[in-house]
RNA sequence: GCGGACGUGGCGGAAUGGUAGACGCUGGGGACUUAAAAUCCUCUGCCGAUGGCGUGCGGGUUCGAGUCCCGCCGUCCGCACCA
């Protein structure tokens, strides 16, 4: 009689198991191939959620699999462990920002632990010790040796109340998220990272990641953000110049007016005057969301100056222009309303000519009375020499003209900005520069990193309080030894997140890295995150690369070759049907943990006084906080083991789609584990083969191979449940029991515990996670006897079993003498027929 | 506005241009049981049912379209006055 499975027992022996034999450590210099196998790490905000147990299951499986198809495998786990969130519980609970990240780090791991993931723990590493940002400084400091990194003045929000630099994220409606104080604009000294220096490299190589999803390279390529073009200087009626940079330098004889940004230096000129000076706080008042860009007016100030145009020497007014942009270009452009959208709106409103210079079709006419501007393709018009030519011609034309006159040059420009990395933050990695009134800035020497971030510091007043720390900001110049003082800054915590990659490939203590050592397992081979990190973590991370490539520390050139972005786990929200619900704000959102189903199925909240209080069932969503329906996975795991949990994680929802989830599907998974167990906990030592389960079988082995290998787990899945029951009805035979054997082996990279566990008790010396990949008999794969569908004018009428591989004429006889096709033909013959051997045949009447 | 993805039973989803709905969930019926749980068997797209209709809608290509092409509609995501 089979017993049942015990998976909590089970979880806690061979999680102990693995960690007592090192399991999975990866081995630097083993002879067999590597690969590296990485989940984005975690912040540690308190407790793992829904989300890191799917995405860490994604990437176990993986592993698990690599594992027993022969290779070294990488797969570690460490924590992106310095934040805002924690100074923010700092400030409000009291704590330090280091005790309560430790603490947050110890209780995620060991809730990681109790799910069995193949992690190597001994490659543990979070970014907040100085042995790991230490050496980031070192890097910080070979970047500025590089001339990579360099000193700006750039504009921050400053919130006055709490003294701190805020995040766009953290303006909500022009306030502060926390104090609800106006936010002003600061220009502070802030350190950048020189990104753009690299960002032909970074766009070109997008088309090397072929394994990237396509939605991901297309937003970093627009993130990047090449324009091709023409930059140009216009002489200016008081003597002065302005130059403009266009994409379209064909339609240069539609010009009819040029625009300059508010902050552009000619209107800042100008702003003497107070009309300017109105004009240009006006433009800045303007709100910063998408719905209020969409419907702002296009504003424009008629400066009274005329710019002069480069061929005719025709003036053209120069505006100050709310749609103009000073941080793109060169934050003036001129106007050709006919072929661009804002120019026609900006030219209706104040009564510019609007002058055709592409036609469109057959139109060509210099008046041009469409409803709105015309940017597609066509041949040049109205324009001298450029008439008959194309716009690309024209492009050309135009520059090759500007480049010979020597009033203009072909140009790039790019959306891309470099990276500003100062923050005025306490929780992060001190940058390891130090500023002397005698030397300037003076980088730390590498004897004296780390520069370790004190944690003697109090939250009580606002501010950063590495700031007005009493000793830590003295220092002695490396350089004269004068009294001098460390920058205050520390680095964005996305610089911790752009190489720790790299680390945990190499751990030397002097160094960041060994060289041949990353290099060995460099790249990783599959990265699985979230695709909220699309643009940001990713492209932060290639440039990294690229820069470390740049000064010589390593030979690699993308991070991430292979790139999956899963999708979210989500959940039903409940929120109390009571419009008066006199409850706090936000309270109306119901638990799923309060929920009971009450008659007739219907949702009810159970209230803290016992009664119940229907719910209206809202949309499925993302687990959130503030919807209030997470799932947590501790006392799930508790209850139904972790074999369950990343069974049901890896069921029916494709990966990189929004798994939903229920107790339905926890259960069922539940259910599919214990029935695994009682398969292998079965009766065994039948003689005998059977064909058809040998032939499933082997289906099966290659089948969740090719499915794992793709990520598609929820196809292995299903293949498994095929499998399972067709072991189930199979009669005992040697063929079943070689097919319960290795099952064992397919299903252990999702139940890695109940696996361990059955190839134990069938009396395997070793661990499953070291057995090898059952092997496929190819000549299995193949069926001997095939379904043939029989179609008449396309629709399906019969179908015949016949053996695999015979010739059309058989299998047309065949068609041709089912009772159903003669009853529909009639006695005529068809028209034409269309065999497709061993599939189908088509009967075209 | 620009760019992208998606749209298949009651639900999640399968399906190299070739038998639509694998597999799971839910639900119905049955077996076992004093009973329940667990387990097992069985049915489960729709309809006027020897047949007909079905993959958001309308066209097209093809012997054959969920799949390819054109045009709509809807949902979701990203970017956004980028010159």
């Amino acid at each position: 009689m089979a017993s049942r499975f015990n998976a909590l027992k089970a979880d806690a022996h061979w999680q102990q198991v693995w960690d007592e034999r090192r399991t999975f450590a990866a081995d630097d210099h083993s002879a067999k191939p590597k690969s590296y196998v990485l989940e984005m790490f975690p912040y540690p905000s308190g407790k793992i959620h829904m989300g890191h147990v799917r995405n860490y299951t994604m990437g176990d499986v993986l592993a698990r699999y690599r594992r027993m198809t022969g290779h070294e495998v990488l797969h570690p786990m460490g924590w992106d462990a310095f934040g805002m969130p924690a100074e923010n519980a700092a400030m409000e609970k009291g704590v330090h920002p280091g005790g309560w990240t430790r603490a947050n780090i110890a209780t995620m791991k060991a809730q990681l632990k109790r799910l069995g993931f193949a992690l190597d723990w001994t490659r543990e590493l979070a970014t907040c010790e100085p042995d790991y940002y230490g050496h980031e400084q070192a890097i910080f400091l070979e970047f500025y040796k590089a001339g990579l990194v360099y000193r700006k003045e750039s504009a921050v929000n400053w919130d006055p109340v709490d003294m701190t630099v805020l995040a766009n994220e953290q303006v909500i409606d022009g306030r502060g998220w926390r104090s609800g104080a106006l936010v002003e604009k600061r220009k502070l000294n802030q350190w950048f990272l020189k990104i753009t220096q690299f960002a032909d490299e970074l766009l070109d190589g997008l088309s090397t990641l072929e394994h990237w999803p396509d939605k991901v390279r297309l937003m970093q390529e627009n993130w990047i953000g090449k324009s091709q073009g023409l930059t140009f200087r216009f002489r200016l009626s008081d003597g002065g110049e302005v130059e403009v940079f266009t994409t379209r330098p064909d339609t240069i004889f539609g010009a009819s007016f040029v625009a300059v940004a508010a902050d552009h230096p000619i209107a800042q000129a100008l702003a003497g005057d107070p009309a300017v000076a109105a004009f240009i706080a006006r433009c800045k008042q303007g709100g910063t969301t998408a719905a209020e860009i969409e419907t702002q007016e296009k504003l424009g100030f008629d400066t009274g100056l005329t710019a002069a145009h480069p061929f005719s020497g025709h003036p053209l007014p120069v505006y100050i222009a709310n749609f103009v942009l000073m941080d793109y270009g060169t934050g003036a452009v001129f106007g050709v309303p006919a072929h661009d959208q804002r120019d026609f709106d900006f030219a209706t409103k104040y009564s510019l000519p609007i002058r055709r210079v592409v036609a469109e079709g057959d139109k060509a006419d210099p008046a041009f009375d469409e409803a709105e501007a015309y940017t597609g393709p066509g041949t040049l018009v109205n324009s001298h020499f450029l008439d008959g030519m194309d716009v690309a011609d024209a492009k050309r034309e135009v520059i090759r003209r500007a480049e010979a006159d020597g009033w203009g040059r072909g140009s790039t420009v790019w959306r891309l900005r470099d990276w500003g990395v100062s923050r005025q933050r306490y929780w992060g990695t001190p940058i390891p520069i130090v500023h002397c009134a005698a030397c300037g800035e003076v980088p730390v020497p590498r004897e004296q990193l780390p520069v370790v971030l004190p944690e003697d510091v109090t939250f009580d007043v606002p501010g950063n309080p590495l700031d007005r720390h009493p000793t830590w900001k003295h220092v002695a110049c490396p350089s004269c030894g004068g009294e001098a003082l460390r920058d205050t800054d520390t680095l964005d915590t996305f610089a911790d997140s752009s190489w720790y990659f790299i680390r945990f490939a190499s751990q030397p203590q002097d160094r960041p890295f060994d060289r041949a050592v990353a290099e060995s397992w460099l790249p990783v081979g599959q990265y699985i995150g979230g695709v909220e990190h699309a643009i940001l973590h990713l492209l932060y991370a290639r440039f990294f690369t690229r820069a470390l490539r740049h000064v010589g520390m390593i030979d690699v050139a993308e991070p991430f070759t292979g790139l999956f972005t899963q999708g979210m786990v989500t959940h039903e929200t409940y929120r109390l049907a009571l419009p008066d619900y006199d409850g706090p704000r936000g309270a109306l959102w119901v638990s799923p943990d309060d929920i009971v189903v009450g008659e007739n199925g219907q949702r009810l909240a159970r209230m803290a006084d016992g009664a119940t209080v229907p719910v209206t069932v809202g949309r499925v969503e993302k687990m959130s906080k503030s919807k209030k329906n997470t799932i947590d996975p501790e006392p799930i795991v508790d209850q139904y083991g972790a074999d369950a949990v990343r069974w049901f994680m890896l069921s029916d929802s494709p990966p990189e789609r929004d798994l939903e989830w229920s107790e339905n599907g926890i259960e069922g998974a539940w259910r599919f584990v214990q029935r695994l167990w009682r398969l292998v906990d079965g009766e065994r030592g039948s003689e005998g083969r059977d064909a058809a389960l040998d032939r499933k079988l082997h289906q099966t082995i290659a089948g969740v191979a090719a499915d794992i290998e793709a990520l598609s787990f929820n196809k292995a899945v299903a293949k498994l449940y095929e499998l399972t029951s067709a072991v189930e009805k199979a009669a005992p035979s040697a063929s079943r029991d070689d097919a319960v054997e290795a099952m064992i082996r397919l299903v252990a990279p999702m139940v890695p515990h109940l696996a361990e566990e059955a190839w134990s008790l069938r009396g395997h010396a070793g661990l499953v996670a070291d057995a090898p990949w059952p092997a496929v008999d190819a000549a299995l794969l193949v069926e001997d006897e095939v379904t043939i569908a029989i179609q008449v004018n396309g629709k399906l009428r019969d179908t015949l079993v016949l053996a695999k591989g015979l010739p059309r004429e058989a299998i047309e006889a065949a068609a041709l003498a089912s009772d159903k096709v003669v009853r529909l033909l009639e006695g005529r013959a068809p028209k034409k027929v269309i065999v497709v051997p061993d599939r189908l045949v088509n009967l075209v009447a």
